[in-house]
DNA sequence: TTGTATGCGTTATCAG
DNA sequence: CTGATAACGCATACAA
């Protein structure tokens, strides 16, 4: 605990009592605090031991003030799916925990034809000093480009690598729907359908590319009737399933693209008393709270989010983490894995 | 669109430029920025004209310097449901959105015994406008006198009116329990099963006050073999109904303290055979996501935790909301309210 | 009603 | 390696 954690006058201590009770200039105690190289080490004891006597915590109001930058990483978002966006803040929060930044959310309209102002106007505002980009805004290449514009660092998160590397964080949602899909063909199942994530979402895209992809090695198509629209909602899988699961010939499997959608073709199940794995496997994605609160349990695709979330704050503000947090630049995909739960069976002897 | 978004020399145009443009001094300019009263209707104008034709932003972070408090509300929180964080959110958004203000999150560890210092060091440092309390810390008297001690503003959000009620928005949580279990009453039931909250949290307290309550007006009581423990979470639930449920005299309706807990009662009635509503009738707490995606949908209780924020960020900073934003400090109850889904149903008779 | 001088707590410049 | 002085952009006190 600091001896005392007011300064002369019972204000909070400046930058000024340390440099007085250390005999120093206030310059030498801002190298100390910004850890410049060019420090005798007995000066910068004496400095920290002054810092420490007086509680002195720097002013960030100042600093920013000075820096012209606030020391803020701010999170943009549009993301459905709540369980995905706060555990995305744990991880950077996570990774933010040591250091002097703080994280300013900022949830966004994508469909808004304001988005690019508002965005413009709140990192003019804020200042931060990176934003993260949660999908499916981080695809959206106008708000990075616009980020370059200001001076803002940014990060995007995304199902797939981008274009840029260095700017990206990601999973391998291809090769992981490829993999569940896999494992559907090889308990025996060859009727399987798909229900699409919303259209002109890459991740929509990369999980459709792994489902064929899989189907495709095993010398298997996607027939038409089997390939349902969705939207990432309930609702959508509601549909789905009646769609699929009214025909002659339903499918034994379904992969949908997430799980909202999967519990949604579930309850059309339970309405039509097919059984779930018995009759019908299912398989979604996200491993959201949802999986595991319906029943049967759902097998889905874990998304590591929260590692994203830490990972994605050390390529963006490397140099405020301190030494422990570097990190490969070449490490930025991270892979999802897949959950084996309940909803998965072998198909019913039906030739 | 503002005519440049650059002032002089390519920089961001500061206070002075609009100063000089419109020939005034820049404490007239400071002036029309902080709405004084003590201005000429012709100079307000030129001034704002001025602004308008540079696209002068005021700089947050000098302001916050000069005002010694950032422009900033702190979302305090360490709660479970993820849903509910993010509706709040949304809310408090909502209320800020033409404001200069942003959003802090802080996710806090209820349970370290480094609370208080963090809260203290984090809003030290931050000195946010003000700072919002989510349950369950919001029911934490420690946190609320820090936050008085450090002159930042704070409101509590929780399930009942706390002791001061102009620094807390809450539910009636009690109240609706009670009516959903006069509804079930109603309904014919007689044996009524309860899964409780956590110990000590004030939501948990509440929602057995009401369930009591509504008990009691009907002459009936809880068995000591019909009350089981929870904690909010899933696991709890499916313990709570392997209990109930496995009793040669099972209760005909199970009240769950959170849905969460309902799924797993849920879920333990499904492996069992047991048919929804119609041999047993399940009531839950939140309508969460998970409310909608099992099956059946499950009945509950609506928080207004959206509004809750929007409400919450009317009373913490009225003065930054603009004129229009002004509410009655006696009505910040929200009233939660029953949401009728499929998990209810008279009882199977059976005498 | 408006302007002047000064302060907010920190960092940058540049000389020593 | 260190220090004096000037920014940083805005608000307050007090004068005019």
């Amino acid at each position: 605990m600091a001896a005392q954690t007011r300064g002369p006058g019972g204000r909070q201590p400046t930058i000024n009592d340390v440099a007085a009770l250390a005999g120093v200039s206030k310059k030498t105690v801002s190298r100390v605090i910004n850890r410049s190289e060019f420090l005798t080490e007995k000066t910068r004891a004496a400095v920290e031991k002054a810092i420490e006597q007086l509680g002195f915590v720097p002013n960030p109001q100042a600093r920013a003030l000075a820096f012209r930058r606030n020391f803020l990483i701010a999170l943009l978002h549009d993301n459905p799916n709540a369980q995905t966006v706060l555990n995305f803040q744990r991880g950077v929060l996570d990774a933010i925990k040591d250091s002097d930044l703080a994280l300013l959310v900022r949830p966004v309209d994508r469909g808004s034809d304001k988005l690019l102002d508002d965005v413009r106007t709140f990192l003019e505002k804020q200042r931060p000093i990176g934003a993260m980009l949660l999908p499916p805004i981080s695809e959206n290449d106008e708000l990075a480009a616009l980020c370059e514009d200001l001076g803002v660092r940014y990060v995007r998160i995304g199902s797939a690598p981008l274009d840029d590397a260095k700017h990206c964080i990601s999973s391998n949602d291809r090769e992981v729907v490829a993999a569940a899909v896999r494992g559907l063909i090889a308990l025996g199942h060859r009727r399987i359908g798909f229900v699409r994530g919303p259209a002109g979402f890459r991740s929509a895209a990369e999980r459709e590319k792994g489902f064929l992809e899989a189907l495709a090695e095993a010398g298997l198509t996607l027939p038409p009737e089997l390939n349902a629209p969705g939207n990432y909602r309930y609702a959508a899988g509601i549909e789905a399933g009646e769609a699929l699961l009214a025909r002659a010939d339903p499918p034994t499997a379904i992969f949908c693209s997430n799980d909202e959608m999967a519990a949604g073709v579930l309850s059309v199940a339970h309405g039509k008393g097919i059984k779930v794995p018995a009759e019908l496997s299912i398989i979604g994605f996200d491993d959201s709270p949802t999986a595991t609160h319906i029943w049967p349990a759902l097998s889905t695709v874990r998304w590591p989010i929260r590692e994203m979330g830490a990972r994605a704050a050390q390529i963006l503000v490397p140099d405020f983490l301190g030494p422990g947090a570097k990190v490969d630049d070449e490490d930025n995909v991270l892979p999802s894995t897949l959950v084996e739960r309940q909803s998965v069976a072998p198909p019913p002897d039906r030739l």
